[in-house]
DNA sequence: AATAATCAGTCAAACGTTTGCACAAATTTT
DNA sequence: AAAATTTGTGCAAACGTTTGACTGATTATT
């Protein structure tokens, strides 16, 4: 009643050869007979054989799949950088096992702990937004599981990681709105010790000193990203005594929510005051008062050359490069980019 | 140099031991001495020893996987179902390994290989718009690997499903609408051959005759979802001779498209004419003129559930219900709900 | 004709773990 | 004191595949 699925075992009787035979003939190994070959070959596609891949992963040490730890599958950028990792595995091979920390530091090592069960090639992740302690990571150095961190990067040396660079898309930014002639442009920027967050005012401060417009510490206010800390930051920016005609956010759901706020002051969007921001929604095309331009992070993108960096890093692993322990680590920065929305 | 991990063999060396004794140790077996227990827990803790899962899944014949194939991940509906997918395989210690079909046949069958290989315990499938012909799937009755399908249902008997029932919500809708005054109520919906378009246009007739509005068909408009063919459908359905004063349309995609459109006609949105929709997108308490209303469809519940009947179904065949093969078929259909959008 | 090379195939070990069976020693029951 | 049971441990097979080393033919080279 088993219904036993074929093995190499099982033709090897069948056709009264050895199982190496088998295997070597499956593998089309020169050193079988063209004869030998062709039965074997005959008898295994009618019995419908298939290797067994979990005794191929077990004997090789070897499981071609590749582990992503991730926070949130449901916001935007990072279902659009596991659409990309996905497909780029699938091009070299490999498979993709999933988690989700919810930005939990507990998650994240528990997720660890599975993965290395697993037997995981190599990981790809990008960590949670409270994980400050990186000992778990370190520890798969042991493993010698590669790692390639994505978007969001611990800050710890000796490690490959794929971020984009969101310096220069903020320059475009200001510059954009400088052209149109706004000279007060303010900043609604996430929390303070977020590396993303500090990319952005860097952006913001070169841009501004560039332009000749000073840099006004005032017009740069942070928020928890919550919808009450946006209100409270863009009511802070918008009844200061230098009111901003422009203000960048620090993502587009902290754009809408200041929209929202601004338009409740009585300001006419677009008019009195504009706002440009960072990509993460699919829509900012149908939304009201879209911002005028945003800067687009390419997650996809992302995704997909982390997971051919990491499938390059597992290929010089078993091409024995790994005695090679000199190694270089890949630091690759994507240029994010401004793109403005017709509003159509 | 090859950092060899810890195993089972090196304990047993180490105390002088059998590899069983360790093993049995090591799960707590009653059959071992509490001395050597402790003496080969303490030993395992001090060489950080971890069992080598692809052994045990390969001695096993089972790898706690379980594969999900759906079309497109970036879409927000199948983000949120993977998210529930996810949350729930972890909570019953299942890991989820993943595949996007991007709603083409082939790399569907492609991908159901590959997770044949993996030796998958079960599988989750969200069939690609483009399938018709169910081959594929039934021939992994074979490999005695379960599937449980979720919102996108082939049509074959004796399968597993989890979908969520669109009827009672586009009745709940059309009453909603109703409610308000509107009499003349039209609906934009997809392509015709589609299930989901099918169950939509059921509640549509059943609803406006349960209210004693007459169907009539001139009222229903297919469309192929994209942006030119709502378009179309919006200016047929608004130039009619009958003009309707609310429109259903097909998902939120559909009503933002049909929403320009109507504008594009001069039109005031909910005063000359409102829309309700069925619900995909995350903020549509954002956009411009959001639908008024949207049926929910609950994707992360869908995907939640799924995965719970699918370890239901693996565990029983643990059990050697496997036998059993005048099995049930789970059919579990959730109720969509109307929510209202109080566009704040 | 002897030697070397090639060809076709087999043997057996290895990967790490689990588990049924056997067996000895210690303990309990008769 | 003999018999039965319990306790603690080891042996070896099994899971399916790959692969280095070996063997016995045939064929090619000198």
């Amino acid at each position: 009643m088993k219904n036993q699925l074929p093995t190499i075992k099982e033709i090897a009787k069948q056709l009264n050869i050895s199982v190496s035979t088998v295997s070597r003939a499956l593998h089309d190994h020169k050193s079988i007979g063209l004869r030998t070959k062709t039965r074997v070959q005959e008898l295994a596609k009618q019995l419908q054989y298939e290797p067994n891949q979990t005794a191929i992963f077990f004997q090789q040490g070897k499981t071609f799949t590749i582990g992503v730890i991730l926070p949130e599958l449901s916001e935007a950028f990072f279902s659009a950088a596991i659409s990309g990792i996905e497909d780029a595995a699938h091009k070299g091979n490999y498979t993709v096992l999933l988690g989700q920390s919810h930005d939990s530091v507990d998650k994240e090592k528990q997720l660890i702990e599975t993965m290395k069960k697993h037997r995981v090639d190599g990981l790809l992740i990008s960590i949670s937004k409270n994980t400050s302690d990186y000992s778990h990571f370190e520890a798969l150095q042991r493993y010698n599981i590669p790692i390639v961190f994505f978007d969001r990067i611990p800050k710890i040396p000796n490690i490959h990681y794929v971020a984009c660079n969101m310096i220069n898309g903020t320059v475009q930014a200001i510059n954009f709105l400088f052209s149109k002639g706004h000279r007060i442009i303010g900043m609604i920027n996430g929390p303070e010790k977020l590396p993303a967050s500090k990319e952005r005012l860097d952006g913001y401060i070169q841009a501004m000193t560039k332009s000749r417009l000073k840099y006004d510490p005032a017009m740069v206010v942070n928020c928890d990203l919550t919808t009450e800390g946006v209100i409270a930051a863009t009511e802070k920016l918008l009844t200061g005594k230098r009111r901003p005609t422009a203000i960048v956010t620090f993502n587009d759901y902290v754009a809408l929510d200041a929209v929202q706020t601004a338009r409740k002051m009585k300001l006419k969007i677009n008019k009195d005051i504009c706002f440009v921001s960072y990509a993460n929604l699919p829509l900012t095309n149908y939304t009201a008062f879209p911002p005028m331009a945003s800067v687009e992070q390419f997650p996809y993108q992302q995704g997909q050359k982390a997971t051919e960096t990491l499938i390059e890093l597992l290929q010089q692993k078993s091409n024995g490069d790994a005695d090679n322990n000199n190694a270089t680590y890949y630091k690759i920065i994507l240029e994010s980019q401004l793109v403005l929305h017709d509003g159509k």
